[in-house]
DNA sequence: TTGTACGCGTTATCAC
DNA sequence: GTGATAACGCGTACAA
């Protein structure tokens, strides 16, 4: 009836046979074996016959078979699946992390899940809860903001409780009994504030956020520490604490034209690079007339003019450590509830926006 | 035995028996009812009498029972996760789209599982074997530059043969036949150097890359035909084409001391806003003395100094467009085979670095 | 050497 | 109104 027809109809129609994956019932039917025989001779049991294994391993390669993942999950109790939820997913840092955990957990034939919490509590509880039931064997996870605010940390408790290991990185809490990644943040914080003391710098201000961030939090303590440990006294004119952080250009600018500062540490890199772009419409040069550093290490950082000293953060290998320490609880038979909390070291990248 | 010990011991004892989560069998087994009923139960469905469904719906709750994902996958031949493939995820644009398809999937209740091809083949074709498997029931994905070097996409066809939907977007192929979402790159260009042409600029450079990646393809084209309808001629001494999307700062430092050009466009924004650094060192005005368009409206584009004008290639939107399109195949039941090939329309976003 | 039976957790159908 | 059974796809202990 098809004669005539342009090929392709003709293989649309054979196709739609083969469509929907090969099973081992399928082969077994066809070769008129049993299901158990053709699933031992595809692992190539030796309790099967050469004869046997050869003309099923040659028919299921030839129908290109492959074992159903969600059977074996279902089976196995095991996903190979690790969930990742973080507070944005536009983001240079926690992409740096996903690639991170990415990297060591494909390498051990893990799929990675990402669900971007959106830094709502709402969103957060609900990807969590979406994947908790049978998705995936651990979660890798930076907090949102609005869940640090809450300081409501249940869906996470409830979620250990079930015996799923969790790994905190980042913005992380006390509240929970799991194992953790951050670096050190209030290191990094002096470091970076200690640098410009260090270059004759006398008023140094800070464009940070609220205290319930965690990292923000910390970052606050270390240029604080660095100040106090230099003599400086620490004025709180020359702070700026923003609600979040989002940008907010005004507030900067507010910021910016009313107090009294020749130097500038910022918490991320975006108030960094904006706040520089203020200081050049001014007319300062930088860094001769201010410095500035800021934290992350990404693309505007980099391609900012003149390019922006910042405190990196190391994203990729706080994915790897975070992806290893959940790969090795997810792997270990044993029950043993021992967490740890892995700081790693920041590194000042040196660039033009401060004195060489 | 454990009296005086710590509450919080006690406490993990008695946990460690709730560990693992609670199953229809478990509450049979403690109820005892059968498991048929349970399972009617909590569905609220007549059959059962109130006495029992409120017995073992109050029962579940407490024991906060919760349907598991992968048996429910199992039986229904859909797992509700939605296997997305990009080339990079430390990448404005790819993230932004995610965000959509994020968005738009959660809200139907689709998980979405992200790998990263890295720009390989070879991850390519793995990551969309593991989720070919049965962990996803579609696939939405951007080709890896590698990928599109090759010109090979059996991978793509194996699994459109084998009936999972694929809808791919931005860097597509004609090869494989699937739904595709993409912007009107060769319009966006266009547009873009047509503005510069309206501003009076007579020599207009273009950094691009090699044409095997479809978009940069598109890109050049369009801004050779507004030349060519401006009366312009293309001097291929304006045009560099690097080998991949991937930094060569030296490249361009050559190009830009080299090429005799007053305004520059580029398939990107870091080779825009690097390019402005270069001009800026050599003491030119930004955009009196040279214009600048780059493409991807990002935070580098927002934040560089000056801002760089773009073509806006609206990533959530795609992801939308692109989460919409799967999740009508996939919930489809019907078998037609009709695709279609979505065009966004890309937006000129003016800044500071073209005039006014 | 091959096959049978069972279980993973769920739902749908059918029997009682 | 309740329960037994089969099925989804796979692996494996045990039986033949």
């Amino acid at each position: 009836m098809y004669i005539g027809l342009p090929l392709k109809v003709t293989l649309k129609l054979t196709r739609a046979k083969v469509k929907s994956k090969i099973t081992l019932k399928d082969i077994a039917r066809e070769l008129e074996v049993s299901i158990s025989t053709v699933s031992k001779a595809l692992k190539n049991s030796e309790e099967i016959s050469r004869d046997t294994k050869e003309k099923i391993q040659a028919f299921a390669k030839l129908y290109n078979y492959r074992p159903n993942n969600i059977a074996i999950s279902l089976k196995n109790k095991r996903t190979k699946n690790i969930g990742v939820v973080i507070p944005d997913i536009v983001h240079h840092f926690f992409t740096t992390v996903i690639r991170g955990i990415e990297k060591y957990a494909n390498a051990r034939g893990y799929n990675v899940i990402v669900c971007s919490s959106d830094e709502s509590f709402d969103r957060e509880v609900i990807n969590m809860e979406m994947l908790a039931n049978g998705s995936i064997d651990g979660f890798i996870m930076s907090l949102s903001s609005e869940t640090q605010l809450k300081n409501d940390y249940n869906h996470l408790k409830e979620v250990t409780d079930q015996g799923i290991p969790v790994v905190l990185f980042d913005r992380i809490t006390n509240e929970v009994e799991c194992d953790k990644v951050i670096i050190d943040d209030l290191l990094g914080a002096y470091t970076a504030t200690k640098k410009m003391i260090d270059q004759g710098r006398k008023k140094i201000g800070l464009i940070t956020t609220a205290d319930y961030l965690s990292v923000s939090k910390a970052r606050t303590d270390g240029y604080q520490k660095a100040l106090t440990e230099h003599g400086l006294e620490v004025d709180e004119s020359r702070i700026l604490k923003l609600s979040s952080m989002e940008m907010d250009e005004e507030l900067i600018q507010d910021f910016f034209e009313n107090s009294d500062i020749d130097a500038l540490l910022t918490v991320n890199e975006i108030f960094a690079v904006y706040s520089m772009r203020l200081a050049q419409k001014k007319g300062m040069r930088i860094p001769e007339d201010m410095s500035f550093i800021g934290f992350t290490d990404g693309f505007l950082s980099q391609y900012a003019y003149p390019s922006l000293t910042v405190v990196a953060q190391h994203g990729i290998r706080m994915g790897e450590v975070a992806a290893q320490m959940l790969i090795e609880k997810v792997e270990s038979e044993a029950e043993v509830e021992t967490y740890q909390t892995k700081i790693l070291e920041p590194t000042l990248v040196v660039r033009d926006s401060t004195i060489n």
